[in-house]
DNA sequence: TCGTATGTTGTACTCACGGTACAAACCAAG
DNA sequence: CTTGGTTTGTACCGTGAGTACAACATACGA
């Protein structure tokens, strides 16, 4: 099943915006097989199902995302500033894939069920994140927080929705552009938070 | 089909730990049945089907949260606080239903597809973070941000993401314990930032 | 006490769709 | 030509959602 032929793969592509749009449920082998060309028996040929495609297709969006951020981490610069580079990269990604990421959206719980999709989803999104956080504080270009697990998951959620939610609304004129609005979005309220300079010195207590 | 009898809905929700952990398609109306003791015939005479099911589930989830986080929003603070309060109320409410924000997770796709849960997401998370944000820069409690939606959106997803992970790793003991845990993580995040006072002052332009 | 309306449930059925089986054709490479 | 992988059409099977329907329960007003 692994090693499906370049040609095979390229036009599986051709199913993405019809996963995206009706969930995988909604939509039929023979819809898949219509759309891409590839006929119904040699997609069971080379793959194990539905689920299948939809892993793949989904394990290369991650493999992308997780590629370009991995680039964007890897910079001399610090953490901060790498921070905001992986923000941009993320987004960057998502944003020129939008009906990959919406058939993401739309499949999740499936695709957290799929156990090698689930690792991929941990090591392109939540990982990076979490990694730049802690070595922020050591290079003191970040704070220290009181939960830092919880803060990487929030982080997470601001970009990752952020970027999800722009591939929803329909694909833009200029994705990049977008990409950029929003990532520097995300990096302002990360980084800077929302409190202003007044508003700030009075400390959160015990909340509840 | 509006309207069931309080006595099949209260037994309905035996349905939500299945459909959280199977997701709705690997879970057959037969199971359905089994675990809530309500007769498939039954079923089928006050819902529409599967589907409906998750609506009625989901939709009950969404008004709880919608609710809280209203009750949060109104008091007479200052919209800084009431945001600290909407992210402690909107966590309280998730992880007092762990399997219910898993199937919400896990069939986010259907949901978002289903016309009257896709609404109710919209008011029970977004909006009510997107009217704050605007309250906030009025009464100078919150700073001013180039992109107000965005920033909206980043921060519903840092809250929700949050909620969703937490319930996905397992009901914890203290649910409420829980809650002002991540509620505060959330809040030093989406309030302050991670930018510490000496990078600060470093201004992004334009990435790209 | 009946009659009617409304809910409850079991059983049996239909039908769509995912997946499989298989045989025929195709296409290298040796 | 032969051999071994690939490609594809076609026919088929099993599962499970949804439906039909009849029998039964329950309530309630006349």
């Amino acid at each position: 099943m692994r090693k499906l032929p370049a040609k095979l793969a390229s036009q599986l592509y051709g199913a993405a915006e019809l996963i995206a749009e009706r969930g995988l449920d909604g939509t039929k082998i023979e819809d898949i097989a219509e759309a891409t060309g590839i006929p119904k028996a040699t997609i069971y040929y080379h793959l194990d199902g539905k689920n299948a495609v939809l892993e793949f297709l989904l394990g290369d969006l991650l493999d992308m995302i997780a590629g370009a951020v991995g680039v964007a981490v890897a910079s001399e610069e610090n953490a901060r500033t790498r921070l905001e580079a992986a923000v941009q990269a993320q987004l960057g990604v998502m944003l020129e894939h939008p009906s990959l990421c919406r058939a993401l959206v739309g499949d999740l719980g499936r695709a957290t069920r799929l156990p090698e999709l689930a690792a991929a989803l941990r090591t392109a999104f939540y990982e990076p994140i979490e990694q730049l956080l802690a070595e922020g504080v050591s290079d003191g270009s970040l704070r220290q927080v009181a939960d830092p697990g919880a803060v990487a998951l929030s982080v997470f959620g601001a970009i990752t929705v952020a970027g999800l939610s722009a591939a929803v609304e329909g694909p833009s004129a200029d994705p990049s552009a977008d990409a950029a609005r929003f990532s520097s979005a995300v990096s302002e309220l990360v980084l800077d938070g929302l409190a202003t300079p007044g508003s700030r010195d009075q400390r959160r207590g015990e909340p509840l």
